[in-house]
DNA sequence: TCATTTAACGTTTTT
DNA sequence: CGTTAAATGA
């Protein structure tokens, strides 16, 4: 009980019956929340597995598991894998359960899981079927539209039904092939996961009950951002005991875009009889001037609850704006703050944060820390498990370990090239759908399938002999460390790989960081589950480091200095929501109040006057939210007009560049430019042949 | 029929 | 600029 103020400590002594959380931001909920899990394993004498502890990130859920080791026994070191099994996400919770019990509604033990990437390359084979033209539909779209439908649980059938126009239908047609092409393959996307599991608890009673009686506690942590499944998973994994403690705060919901609905925490009480309510509401983060700022802000929506935090870490700095001439000054004003403080040792670069509403912003920021030699670390965007190294290698192990996979045999049937093309592998699926057979035994037989030629029948006799073989290895309990270097042996990938361009080397290192990676996996499965279930929010590497990231990203994070850029109208709030209706603005203004909230000392807002967005040039108003701030805040620079500005060159239409001149191209060396069209500039490279760039975007430097 | 070359496109947030 | 889809040539 050793430093926890009074709200914190009954939080922690309340063990039975529900309770209800409810944490501004900065009130130490992770702490609290660790030691009421301490709490319950040591004087209610629980086990570590009795426990059920969802949280938002893998990140939060090995940070709670760390924490709670520590108090409970004084542990150093490691923490084992095993300690708090049931502590995760709710998609790894999910896993787990339907690995165990999904037989019963009938899911083969050894699915796969789809990211994003793979459910929209099934769609695109969904549309293909169905001749549906993918320049009319995007498959994105689709993607997003079957997700909602799915969060509601609805089927097909039931889209079908309520379609008013016919993009609607053919949307609800791909939905029904989408699933019927899934199911094939074996596989469940994210959304599955959680609805497979309501269904599974939902229809099978003796296995819900199993696992009531199994979690004695039931506690959910980022309650505001719970969808409609997941609160179903909930209400029927709560027993008659009703231990269930839920932790959030509506001020941060930040998903409802996701299908997440913050009346999930306001119907708590309704929702749960009897339920003791806490408050958290001393912020130990943040100075009182970023504290009555973010209030500021916050405090124009008119959907939420009233709460008031309070700090005394005194009043501390005011927060600052700086307008910025453009997205190039404005990446060079926070570099260069951050330069001098590191200069004159006040802080470490691993002290600041720099947040914005969307990923594209995060190259001119990059730039301008190139520029200056400051060493960053960019927090999602595209994740390690996203390259295309190791996704491939991720298809081999999937198929494998499924061989109904069609779609991860699709992407690696041709890489390395083994001269299968597209027809070949078009006419193969078709003899192989129509036979019944999987995908590997279906190889092995391949000399039986007419209208294949002779030399693809040999290549794919070959990649099934590869594959009979890795399988072999996986029945025999090979791990996954031994079972990748062998496919990479058998394929020659690596050779495949060094094809001699620049990225080649860096190819080879991710092979080999996965290999290192792999090493921690027992088996197949868990490696597997692990791959397609870790987040961009998760990879926060160590070192002294300045972090770049999405305001949705930096969610549960803290930093003595905080840059949140971009604060003009059409980029945050999004242009995307001024026709979406009020609601949405008002997450968007509960995300400023997230992002403004990260800061302890010093928080800076940044907002240019122009900036090149999707491609051209755009004039932004300043941030609404700015002007919500009212005079909490301090307007530092204003922005300067440049004659001599660098980036001045871009907002005449002029070119810095004339015919005959020589210039340097990052990508393909020296060359001469031999034609001007807008934008577009052909030079004659020096290594021979001509290329066609984009000036706005290609870096080409006047020699 | 396959592999290489060339043109087109892109940007909200993510488990 | 990087990626992906279409177009071209062997």
């Amino acid at each position: 009980m050793e430093g926890l103020n009074p709200a914190q400590r009954s939080a922690v002594c309340q063990t039975s019956g529900p309770l209800l959380i409810l944490a501004g931001a900065g009130s130490g909920k992770t702490k609290t929340v660790a030691h009421r899990i301490a709490y319950l394993l040591q004087h209610e004498s629980l086990w570590p597995n009795e426990i059920l502890a969802v949280t938002f990130t893998n990140k939060a859920a090995r940070e709670l598991r760390e924490r709670v080791w520590r108090l409970t026994e004084e542990r150093g070191g490691e923490v084992p894998r095993s300690y708090m099994p049931w502590m995760g996400t709710f998609h790894g919770i999910c896993v787990r359960m339907l690995r165990q019990d999904g037989k019963a509604i009938s899911i083969q033990p050894n699915y796969v899981i789809y990211d994003e990437d793979d459910r929209q390359g099934l769609i695109k084979q969904a549309m293909k079927e169905l001749h549906i033209d993918k320049q009319q539909i995007k498959p994105r779209t689709i993607s997003s539209v079957i997700s909602n439908a799915k969060n509601e649980l609805k089927t097909p059938e039931d889209m079908e039904a309520a379609a008013n126009y016919p993009n609607m239908r053919s949307i609800a047609k791909v939905y029904a092939r989408y699933e019927k092409l899934r199911r094939g393959a074996g596989a469940l996307d994210f959304d599955d996961l959680l609805i497979e599991t309501v269904c599974l608890l939902r229809d099978h009673p003796e296995i819900r009950v199993k696992w009531q009686q199994q979690f004695k506690h039931v506690f959910i942590d980022e309650y505001q951002d719970t969808n409609a499944a997941q609160y179903a998973i909930v209400k029927y994994l709560v027993n008659k005991e009703q231990n269930i403690c839920v932790v959030g705060d509506d001020w941060q919901s930040i998903y409802s875009w996701r299908g997440a609905d913050f009346t999930n925490i306001l119907n708590f009480e309704r929702d749960y009889p009897n339920t003791t309510v806490i408050k958290l509401e001393q912020n130990y983060r943040s100075t009182n001037a970023i504290l009555a700022a973010a209030q500021m802000v916050i405090s124009k929506n008119k959907v939420r609850t009233d709460k008031k935090l309070w700090t005394d870490l005194g009043e501390g700095a005011p927060v600052e704006v700086h307008a910025t001439y453009d997205e190039s000054e404005e990446a060079s004003l926070v570099a260069g703050r951050i330069a001098t403080q590191v200069a004159m040792k006040a802080r470490r670069y691993s002290d600041f944060a720099i947040l914005y509403r969307m990923n594209a912003q995060s190259a001119a920021l990059e730039r301008a820390l190139r520029v200056q030699r400051i060493p960053y670390q960019l927090v999602g965007g595209v994740r390690f498990y996203d390259r295309k190294e190791i996704k491939d290698i991720i298809a081999y192990l999937r198929i494998i370990y499924q061989p109904n996979d069609r779609l991860s045999f699709s992407r690696i049937v041709n890489v390395p090239t083994r001269g299968i093309g597209a027809t070949s592998l078009e006419r193969f699926l078709t003899w192989q759908g129509g036979t019944g057979m999987n995908v590997i035994d279906a190889l092995y037989h391949v000399h039986e399938a007419d209208g294949l030629t002779s030399k693809a029948k040999t290549a794919l006799g070959a990649l099934g002999t590869h594959f009979r073989e890795l399988q072999t290895m996986l029945q025999d309990g090979a791990t996954p460390a031994d079972i990748i270097e062998r496919l990479l042996k058998v394929t020659a990938y690596r050779d495949y790989l060094r094809d001699g361009t620049p990225q080649a080397e860096e190819r080879e290192e991710n092979i080999g960081s996965l290999i290192s990676d792999v090493k921690v996996f027992a088996d197949l499965p868990e490696f597997l589950e692990e791959a397609a279930l870790i987040s961009s929010a998760d990879n926060a590497a160590g070192g002294d480091k300045v972090t770049l990231m999405t305001l949705h990203a930096a969610k549960g994070l803290e930093f003595p200095v905080v840059f949140m850029v971009g604060l003009e109208e059409g980029i945050f709030p999004h242009s995307r929501v001024y026709d979406a209706g009020p609601s949405e603005l008002e997450e968007e203004r509960r995300l400023c109040y997230v992002g403004m909230t990260r800061a302890r000392q010093e928080l800076h807002l940044t907002y240019a006057r122009s900036r090149l967005q999707f491609g051209q040039r755009g004039y932004n108003e300043v941030s609404r939210f700015i002007a919500d701030m009212g005079n909490q805040v301090a307007a530092i620079d204003q922005p300067t007009f440049g004659i001599d500005h660098q980036e001045s060159e871009f907002v005449s239409d002029e070119l810095p560049f004339d015919i005959g001149d020589r210039v340097r191209t990052t990508a393909f060396g020296n060359g001469e430019i031999i034609d001007i069209d807008g934008l577009a500039v052909t030079i004659r490279l020096d290594r021979g042949g001509t290329k066609k760039l984009n000036a706005e975007y290609a870096r080409l430097e006047k020699l």
